[in-house]
RNA sequence: GGGGGAAUGUCCCGAGCGGCAAAGGGGGCGGACUGUAAAUCCGCUGGCUACGCCUUCGCAGGUUCGAGUCCUGCUUCCCCCA
């Protein structure tokens, strides 16, 4: 953010400490209406997909520190532009989805929310509308006499979203190319009917919220303002909530606390401090604190890291409950009964079940073959016993006293197997 | 409308005189070293009822003992000329 100015307003400065600023339309302006009164914001949530994953944290953390330094932050979810589908950052146009895998992802992604952002219908209270609320009523004769003239053609062609399709002669689909006009839409509709006056968003999300700004301008709404935050990268440089197993999940369903622990105990040394001051709420001086940490003293600051970050998703008591798991598992070497658990029947244990199989079953490979293939290389383990056999049968005798077995990927994927 | 290219292992990029489960990267996974880190080094990276069988090179046919590789038609994308 500009090196000279210095917010006065709570929510700026906790922002722009924190890391959170990349961009802004103006800091001066924007810093004075948060000083002043209520500040109204929104970012838009795609509904691409039946959850969010990590990388959407950070919009989620700003819509939360938004609350907390008095605002209220308008989560808007994008029922209708995900029928449109927005080209920026991608070479690629994406797959139309049907409208019912709209609903359904919907229907997914609000669950996280109520997790960070308190709603309701008092004034400092979460909202969270839908823009099908809107734009599915448009008419498209007046959307273009009342909207679409405020937009010039000559500038959307020069924005970077359009202009990297079209200078690498990729495809740009007139639907694609409308997305922005809808967004920018959006944040005039969002100022008429709730007063909001910002839009926050990702980094690649800039040139369709300036172009909100404008339109609102045009369009004769008070001043409107666009905030962005950097792209989130690891300190090695690769894409923030991507692992093996795919996505970084935020859903319980689809991604297990445990193993949600785990991805921000594993953070590089160096990315530590940014993402204690990002995902976290620990004060300042306690996070420099932590950060300074060196050498493997760093690893408690990991600990701290992944309790708190977890805990904010999952709450307190669970959170816990995966640190004590991970320390019971990787520090006493034992086998904590709340591994991650898949029940088999007693049958198929009396009839012995063959380890390839087991281990698929687990979900720690995708195949037999993957299976044979982790046994040559030394990576599976039964009972913390490296598996050298793929003929291996498992049978009653492998159960521990509380006729648990279990089974290892590498040294950090571990699953019980149980038997009803 | 005419001419010329391209599509490869369902993560990506990308080689491939008719014998190919298909070179090489990247990414990922595992091993070693460590600190559940990074860097580095090594191995693996179609499926299965597994010394065998099955399915892969845009789609559909054809030639051949044998086709990713040759021929025909189709689809999609790119380039040049109109």
């Amino acid at each position: 953010m500009a090196e000279t100015f210095i917010p006065r307003s709570d929510f700026l400065k906790v922002l722009s400490e924190r890391g959170f600023i990349h961009q802004c339309s103006d800091y001066q302006g924007l810093d004075d209406k948060a000083r002043k009164g209520e500040l109204i914001a929104y970012i838009g949530f795609d509904c691409t997909a039946s959850s969010l994953h990590v990388g959407s944290l950070l919009p989620i953390m700003m819509l939360r520190w938004l609350q907390k330094t008095g605002g209220k932050p308008v989560p808007l979810m994008g029922g209708g532009t995900t029928r449109v589908g927005d080209p920026s950052g991608k070479d690629e146009s994406r797959k139309i989805l049907t409208l019912d895998d709209i609903e359904n992802n919907k229907n997914g992604i609000k669950q996280v929310f109520s997790h960070f952002l308190t709603f309701g219908d008092g004034k400092h209270d979460a909202i969270m509308p839908d823009n099908a609320e809107w734009l599915t009523k448009l008419n498209y004769i007046d959307f273009l006499r009342d909207v679409g003239r405020h937009f010039s053609v000559n500038r959307m062609l020069a924005m970077d979203s359009v202009k990297m399709r079209i200078d690498r002669d990729q495809e740009l689909s007139f639907l694609e190319f409308n997305y922005m006009c809808l967004q920018s839409y959006d944040f005039v509709e969002l100022n008429r009917r709730y007063g909001c006056i910002l839009q926050m968003g990702g980094s690649d999300q800039w040139g369709n919220i300036v172009t909100g700004v404008d339109l609102g301008r045009r369009m004769g709404t008070e001043q409107l303002y666009a905030l962005t935050t950097p792209l989130l990268t690891t300190a090695s440089g690769a894409k923030m909530g991507k692992t093996a197993a795919g996505a970084v999940w935020l859903n319980a369903d689809m991604l297990s606390v445990y193993d949600y622990w785990q991805f921000w105990r594993n953070t590089e040394d160096r990315d530590v401090g940014r993402f204690l001051k990002l995902f976290t709420e620990l004060p300042m001086d306690e996070i420099a604190k932590l950060e300074s940490l060196g050498g493997s003293e760093i690893n408690e600051a990991k600990k701290i890291l992944a309790t708190e970050a977890t805990a904010m998703l999952h709450g307190r008591e669970k959170a816990e409950k995966a640190a004590e798991t991970a320390r019971v598992t990787f520090e006493q070497g034992q086998t904590s009964t709340d591994l991650p658990t898949i029940t088999l029947t007693q049958a198929q244990l009396s009839q012995r079940i063959g380890v390839l199989t087991a281990f698929v079953e687990a979900g720690l490979v995708a195949s037999t073959g993957e299976a044979r293939r982790q046994i040559k290389g030394g990576g599976l383990r039964l009972n913390d016993e490296v598996v050298q056999d793929d003929k291996l049968l498992i049978e009653a005798s492998h159960q521990d006293q509380n006729g648990v077995i279990k089974l290892s990927l590498g040294k950090k994927k571990h699953v019980l197997l149980t038997f009803a």
